[in-house]
DNA sequence: GGTTAATAGTTAAACAGGTTAACAATTAAA
DNA sequence: TTTAATTGTTAACCTGTTTAACTATTAACC
């Protein structure tokens, strides 16, 4: 198990396409019919985590500019589940929250990603689930603080 | 470092999630100006290393349908930097190869790309290195074995 | 050999998600 | 109180995707 810089950036670009493409895919088929794309669930999943949340919070969150997200956002809002309030004190804010429906859907469909993403986790052995972590807490550190990388020419 | 299995799973959607729109978001910034998308990038690749390939092996690697490579591979034929040939064999395919234009962006394009991945690397200690090896491997059989995964209703 | 399958790729219509640029409404700063 | 900045929306346009129908070609079968 020794690997060059070269084929350790190979590993790296592989997964990463694995996880987008294949992963994606696997996900895309756990979710509810014809109800909901993978962004629309992502966009579930967070405002349902923070309770409520704005346009602004989501377009950051998900690096994308804001008239994207109120295109996610009226698509979700059509079929009833998202609600939008304006906020009193400051009338430029609009907060986001599940409705019922949008919340019963969120968690049906979260339970068939928990279940695939268990069959996963049930497949690493102590040593696996150990390198896995280490892998989890670097990448993800990485990929915060290299937020603003830009190559020099 | 004791995650439960729900933290597991919880991690694997948000190491998924961050790899998927935050990396490639990074990646997306490295790529040449207004010339390439991050999936005409990929199909670039995936032509470079195969030397020729068909539609049908896109579609299959990219798991997506022919009619959507078929999309992708006109607008970088509009642009210059692909080849169609028939195979006077079995007139139904068409061979696709980098044209010397295509190639050129390519490279230049992967390079960047190579940079910045190098600079995650780096920032990896050996014992770091090992753990994203095993998780690297091990995501990458799961993801291949899953391809058909049902969940029971 | 001639009919019927299957395969490779394309096309057209429709939709989701993305960007840019302009805008309205509102709040903050000078 | 005029000028900035912020929040969210809209419109025009592009990319990537699916479904369904289609052409052309090759393979299979009787």
């Amino acid at each position: 198990m020794t690997y060059s810089i070269q084929e350790l950036i190979d590993s790296y670009i592989d997964l990463s396409f694995s996880v987008h493409r294949k992963g994606e895919s696997l996900i895309r088929e756990q979710i509810e019919g014809d109800l909901l794309t993978n962004d629309q669930h992502y966009t579930l999943r967070y405002i349902n985590r923070a309770g409520s949340c704005t346009s602004t919070e989501l377009a950051e969150e998900f690096d994308v500019k804001k008239s994207a997200i109120t295109a996610i956002i009226n698509r979700l809002w059509e079929k009833g589940f998202i609600q939008r309030t304006r906020d009193e004190n400051d009338r430029r804010v609009v907060y986001l929250t599940l409705t019922k429906q949008g919340k019963e859907l969120y968690i049906k469909t979260e339970e068939k990603i928990y279940k695939l993403v268990e069959t996963f986790i049930k497949q690493f052995d102590q040593e696996e689930i150990q390198a896995f972590i280490k892998t989890y807490e670097k990448l993800n550190k990485i990929l915060i603080e290299s937020k603003d990388y830009k190559v020099e020419e």
